[in-house]
DNA sequence: TTGCTATATTGATAACCATCAATATAGCAA
DNA sequence: TTGCTATATTGATGGTTATCAATATAGCAA
């Protein structure tokens, strides 16, 4: 049935089917939430620039300026988001940067 | 002053100075937290793989499953973050995606 | 064992956010 | 003007989160 008479600019067209599902969407919002505060941000590019490509965490306390435990959190975000990977070496915690879990947030917006 | 003893891996090493800055996170982290909600990533996504490049808010209401004001909130949330573009011709908007804004936040990605 | 250091967890608090119903605003048409 | 529709705003509520102090855990060394 028609609704309405048409104007200058009639705004429907067809919805595209090549969205992303809801269960794509969740999957990508804990990605990109985990990038969605400063202080991870900066956690995140200090161990992406490392030179040796990881950076122990006693490096990222004092570059943040907050105190170990909420840095301590942090990372554990960035962990559980796929974002970051850990290995612990003796007393040292090592921290690197998942690559496939950054392509994947990364094709959202090519 | 020597503080240990070298251990098989000591963990002291540069600190790199590429890191971002504190106001760089900070812009940054608005833009991946208006991406950081799947009802968000799936707006974006509506629009960005639209046909005509830009879709008419009144296709976003139905496939996100929130009322009307809530995508209205997140449409806006997404617009003042830089992600979207939108455009008012009578009485619809149209929304469009910032690609130079999208570009931004995927070099820190890369 | 004891002592020291690195990292993680717990518990509490304040701030923020997603959501909706209700309402307001804006534009078009008669 | 009145009436209808599209979009935005307001106010309230329940849930999430960033932060710290305090504490716990883990590893190394003597």
């Amino acid at each position: 049935m028609k609704r309405f008479s048409a104007t200058s600019q009639d705004c429907c067209g067809p919805v595209s089917d090549t969205a992303l599902t809801t269960r794509q969407a969740e999957g990508l919002a804990v990605g990109f939430a985990a990038l969605a505060d400063p202080v991870r941000l900066k956690l995140f590019s200090l161990i992406a620039a490392s030179p040796d490509t990881e950076t122990c965490a006693c490096h990222l306390v004092k570059p943040t300026g907050r105190s170990q435990p909420t840095v301590s959190h942090h990372l554990k975000v960035l962990r559980e988001a796929g974002l970051l990977l850990s290995e612990r070496r003796g007393t040292w915690v090592w921290y690197r940067v998942n690559h496939e879990r950054l392509n994947e947030l990364r094709t959202l917006l090519a």
